[in-house]
DNA sequence: GTTGCTGATGTTATCGGTAACATCCGTCAT
DNA sequence: ATGACGGATGTTACCGATAACATCAGCAAC
């Protein structure tokens, strides 16, 4: 493996030196039938005799495909969404796609800028973890013709296309569960902030399927500032301190129910007999050698690889059936209620 | 805002718009003061008319600075890594970066490929989680001069830099801390397989400050498969089962923890009165408000701020005092031991 | 023997920017 | 008046690949 003094080993390289043109290296690369098999070996011995790697920026700018997919992801931290870009980034490989990543930290203005500074990649396709955007980066995203998919959640209308489950119907479904067995005076603990939209619509599901049983009294807290533990705990404390006859609690996510749970131990009260507690997302913390969580489980990794999958066949000109996939959830009962 | 028909909004677009050149729009987007004010507010306005959007890739194939670092991560689920992506990828979108994510399972074999991948970009710097890599890769990375920084460890020989800590003497803080509150005969849990050098390095340094004290049997479980709070749960008990008298026990990693924690309840074991357990990482279910879990905090921000700048400062031509930066840790106590 | 076709390879132009050098113009010192 | 200089802007070439078209040899069909 012998590199040139400066810099990078071109196409113009490998081809000097297997005794053919660049196009006939470039061929051997993307089409190899095109190529007869004597020279194909001679190009691929050179190839690899200088540890040529293909320049794929100029390769994209002269074929318009860049071969990359952005994701714009609320934050990392927190585990709700790594494993769906874990899924994300490992069906994009697959493909021959790479996965350029930026954090929002929940802010749309960030957004705005990540998207704007996405675009300038001229990606194959764009994934949003958030429905929230700025008219901005609305208008920007509609002119750029890039597919984009919205993920977690099944906006009304899609800027493009979405893959996710319905928050409301999950909230209710865990409100269903609690009275089925047996729960009468169910709260609901959330987050404020700019990362509640979701808890909001759970919320929302919860208190439908309440008070079609007659349950009126709409119970809840958020609060707002610590780590998403300690707004648990909080939040277990100011439910109970105005409704002190509650006997279950519905989190918004397994880090809240966590810290919850550690409220009710430091309370003496027992769970699930003296309160039930469930969460939101099936975070490992929250299994069978875990917490023992009642939660709902989000198949994270399928929602990675469905809006992967999504952009590879418009981009290949298949046109999915819906703008809208719903991968649906599952109420995972547990020990804790 | 208007949109060519057929594509992209090109530099060219803009100069004729604003009835300049091209090399005057890029003047304004590069380095602003070179152009009079006037002509400046034209080309501005035109870059709004038209929402264009610069072309990185093309601009990086002239510049030769493509303005991507890519990162090679074992795995974002189970959150070890989640906020070191976070903090490198703040870092450098403040400086006009962008990231390039690919995860590798903890394969080597992965690893290769991604690096390839990735050097394909023409990357201003490369951040790997791992130390261990295929023959092949090092090589040519070796070759490509791009900017190598490792991290999470402080290999003796790094390729390029290394941001990380001494998994070696956290593993020994814990035994010594262990031993300060009264226990006597500890034991390790860890992990097998592809990931567990790190683990292995944390029992190193356990076992050798054990042995300082004349503590001479490496008590020690490593679980092959399932979660790993699964794993934990079956390691704690495979160390009861072989060591009945074993008094704590240090988990390489807070999810393991939780597992063993699990355990000890099924098992009715007290902790800390029966069985110490300390886990390894300080993940945010381990807080005050969730397990209050005796752990290592490691500055995964930091960590992946920390590579960034690196790779930042190299490429401005500042070389770095040491090409190893120790982050450090810190050992917390909590409730667990 | 010419035509037409196929397979293998090459030539030229181009993608959308930036670097380097060139030009133009006004101002100021001589 | 003249030349030097510096600020503002333009021209040309090039980064490293691919698309589109061109070429050429070999062979079958008439």
């Amino acid at each position: 493996m012998a590199v040139e003094s400066s810099g990078w080993v071109t196409m113009g390289d490998v081809a000097e030196r297997a005794g053919v043109s660049k196009i006939t290296v470039s061929r051997v690369l993307r089409a190899p039938d095109k190529v007869r098999e004597e020279t194909r070996d001679r190009v691929r011995a050179a190839i690899a005799d200088l540890g040529y790697v293909p320049d794929e920026a100029a390769g994209g700018l002269s074929s318009r495909r860049s071969r990359i997919v952005g994701a714009v992801i609320s934050t990392l931290a927190g585990s709700t969404f790594a494993s769906t870009v874990d899924g994300l980034g490992a069906r994009l490989r697959q493909n021959g796609h790479q996965l350029l990543l930026a954090g929002t930290d929940y802010s749309s203005a960030k957004e705005a800028d990540a998207v704007a500074a996405m675009l300038g990649r001229r990606p194959d396709g764009l994934v949003l973890t958030s429905t929230s955007h700025t008219e901005d980066a609305r208008r920007t995203l509609a002119a750029s013709r890039v597919p984009v998919v919205e993920i977690w959640e099944l906006p009304a209308e899609p800027i493009g296309y979405a893959v996710g489950f319905s928050n409301h119907d999950a909230g209710a479904a865990m409100a269903r569960h609690l009275l089925a067995t047996g729960r009468r005076r169910p709260a609901f603990v959330g987050t404020a902030g700019e990362g509640d939209r979701r808890g909001r619509l759970r919320y929302e599901g919860f208190a439908e399927a309440l008070a079609q049983t007659g349950t009126t009294d709409a119970r809840a807290a958020a609060p707002s500032a610590g780590t998403h533990t300690a707004r648990g705990a909080r939040g277990l404390a100011a439910v109970l301190e105005r409704w002190p006859d509650t006997d279950a609690v519905f989190c918004a996510s397994d880090a809240l129910a966590l810290g919850a749970l550690s409220e009710a131990g430091r309370r003496g009260l027992r769970v699930p007999d003296d309160i039930a507690i469930a969460g939101f997302g099936d975070f490992e913390f929250a299994g069978e050698f875990g917490l023992g969580l009642t939660t709902v489980r989000i198949p994270g990794i399928r929602i990675g690889e469905t809006a992967a999958q999504l952009i590879l066949d418009v981009n290949a000109g298949i046109r999915p059936d819906s703008r809208s996939i719903d991968v649906g959830f599952e109420v995972v009962e547990r020990s804790t209620t």
